[in-house]
DNA sequence: TAGCCTTCCTAAACCGGTTCAGTTTTGGTC
DNA sequence: GACCAAAACTGAACCGGTTTAGGAAGGCTA
């Protein structure tokens, strides 16, 4: 059953970590270059070097000329290891991020907003330390580690909560953050926001403009702030139209859940002719549960979702959406923790509002 | 248009770094806890609270029980950073991932990988650094500044590439590594496997046992590792069911190509009627391009993906598929490589095979 | 009682930077 | 030439652990 592909050359029990030497000419001991080998070789002692690296006053001109160029030629690099120590930094940024594992894998805002982050962090040296933790005690714990171990500057808050226990923590532990979003209560923490409010209303808008009185919401989890903020902008949305108030249900932003409040929609007596999902993955899971039930899109159910999903243009059909920029996102909050770090301070950010994307998932209602 | 929910008291300027003092009763410096103080408060020397705390040999049993004592109450925790320095080592694990944002966000597999790594990774105080790179050539530039940083002590290696030049690369850094798939040329490294052949087989066997006979393949990259292999698999299994060759389009794994694959092996005058595709991205996005054309699936064609992510039960029809395990995968990496970073070495892993999973979009051609 | 191991422990060096008190050099002013 | 301040630089302490050479105490053998 087990078919071997191209199985290396290996005797069982040789795995093991591969030898240090590298060159052949290795002769003795590869002599470790050290700001003392800098040093001497500048002919100077090791604090000016550090001073030289570090470009801080009090060191002559020509003499920093010469201890970098004694630096470039032995290709000297600080040790990150013995900096940490003595400045007690960790020249790492933490993320932690506390979802049920299948939400998280169906939601692709994490891995763009990370490689926006990174796109920052590594021109800038700094590493991206980051944990994935089921639930939000653990989450605790694990900021609490995190600066006990020393492991991280700073951390990005994502998915706030309402009264978001993180922030006090964060306060406590003397913790740098950037909050993505604003929290609801007094935060110490520069934010990077994405108003998502114009989106959430403008697809509702979309929806009322073709014509469709009956539109629900399929909510993300209430606890979240972003959650409980689209479904008052829903809720305001509806109003603004002159529409009456709009059936909602409250999920846990999860594909299974946006599958069955979908269901649970369309089953009803008087099904609404509109469905508006808090992101993306829901919206596709309605998607098929609307092929499933027989109710063809959009011309019975028009559906708009959240996100714009890479996926999104190539469900059928396409999905009316909003766009928002998790990449961006990630860039934004990283800038601004550096930032933050450096100078003691930072500005709020705020990013374009989300804008609707229209396809072809919506459509006038009993078309 | 900028609507303001809940902006919290904050003088502009007034974001920063949170005050350090926690608690009120902070009368002057709260005094640091270090080996020092615990050495002095079991009446010993630093060197023999080290050698304690280790647990190593030559240290009174008496003494030992006295040493933890006097550090459980005063709330010792040997500082991370002043260990790195002196051990060299970095009590952290690498995973550099290499591939386009559009890609990475719409494959679940690196969210769920994590979850599963850092399952094993916190338990025993270890982080994971992660980085995410556009390209190839940068990722190898980040292996060698992870290295010369001491910022991880290992790494897992993903993605394999026919003659992966990580390899040799990593070789020289000297730095452990677990590989995720068995590399097709000597690797000191342990690997940890799930072999796809079987799943891919299996779905050609499934498909040319309800009678298709015309099978086409949307293939991976070929540069990859397993993207090559899942092709040679697809065609083994055609020969084996006695079927004539299937056309074969290689694409980026990215669901934009699955698409357009879809599209172009739709639109031929001999269309085929089943669709073996190398990622269950793909092959939703066929779906999607299948619904466009107007061509029924499962009745004028059949569609099977692989790796069983959550979408595919909850697009229409259902998703046939091979159910990979990401998560068992991350765990199962984790824990070879800190059995090697401990012991030296460690021992290949064979996961259990991937599995067809069938559902609604397989059945006879021409229903 | 000397000689020799063990066992338990200490003192100090070490990891490789940063930082600061203080010394030497430089240059300007009267 | 004397005086002084600023600039340039040194030496040593420091961050907080690990590691090693070696010392003291105790037990065993001859």
């Amino acid at each position: 059953m087990n078919i071997p592909v191209n199985i290396p050359v290996k005797t069982p029990g040789s795995t093991g970590k591969p030898a240090a030497e590298s060159t052949a000419k290795s002769a003795a001991h590869p002599p470790k270059v050290t700001i003392e080998v800098v040093a001497k070789r500048a002919g100077v002692s090791k604090g000016l070097v550090s001073f030289a690296l570090n470009n801080r006053p009090g060191v002559a001109p020509e003499t920093r000329v010469r201890i970098l160029q004694a630096a470039k030629e032995l290709g000297w690099k600080p040790s990150l290891r013995a900096r940490s120590l003595s400045t007690q930094r960790s020249y790492a940024l933490g993320l932690v991020i506390a979802r049920n594992p299948d939400v998280l894998a169906s939601d692709p805002f994490f891995p763009s907003f990370i490689a926006g982050v990174e796109s920052i962090l590594a021109p800038e040296g700094r590493a991206l330390v980051l944990s994935v933790v089921p639930d939000a005690e653990t989450e605790l714990k694990t900021y609490r580690s995190l600066v006990a171990d020393g492991r991280v500057d700073g951390v990005f808050l994502t998915d706030l909560r309402h009264g978001d226990p993180r922030i006090p923590l964060l306060v406590e532990l003397g913790l740098p953050a950037v909050t993505l979003g604003r929290p609801d209560e007094p935060s110490p923490f520069p934010a990077v926001t994405v108003d998502d409010t114009p989106g959430v209303m403008a697809s509702v808008a979309h929806l009322a403009a073709l014509g469709h009185r009956r539109i629900a919401h399929v909510a993300g989890s209430s606890t979240l702030l972003h959650g409980s903020r689209r479904c008052a902008a829903f809720a305001a949305a509806l109003r603004e139209a002159g529409l009456p108030e709009g059936q909602t249900i409250e999920t846990d932003f999860s594909v299974a859940a946006g599958s069955d409040a979908t269901r649970r929609l369309l089953t009803q007596d008087t099904p609404p002719t509109a469905i508006v999902y808090a992101n993306d993955p829901m919206a596709i899971a309605g998607l098929g549960m609307a092929h499933e039930l027989g109710v063809r899109v959009p011309h019975e159910l028009s559906i708009t979702g959240y996100d714009d999903i890479d996926f999104c243009r190539y469900v059928y059909p396409p999905l009316t959406t909003v766009s928002a920029a998790p990449m961006v996102w990630g860039r934004a909050a990283a800038s601004t923790l550096l930032t933050l770090m450096e100078n003691g301070s930072a500005d709020d950010v705020d990013l374009p509002a989300a804008r609707l994307v229209i396809r072809g998932s919506t459509a006038p209602p009993r078309g």
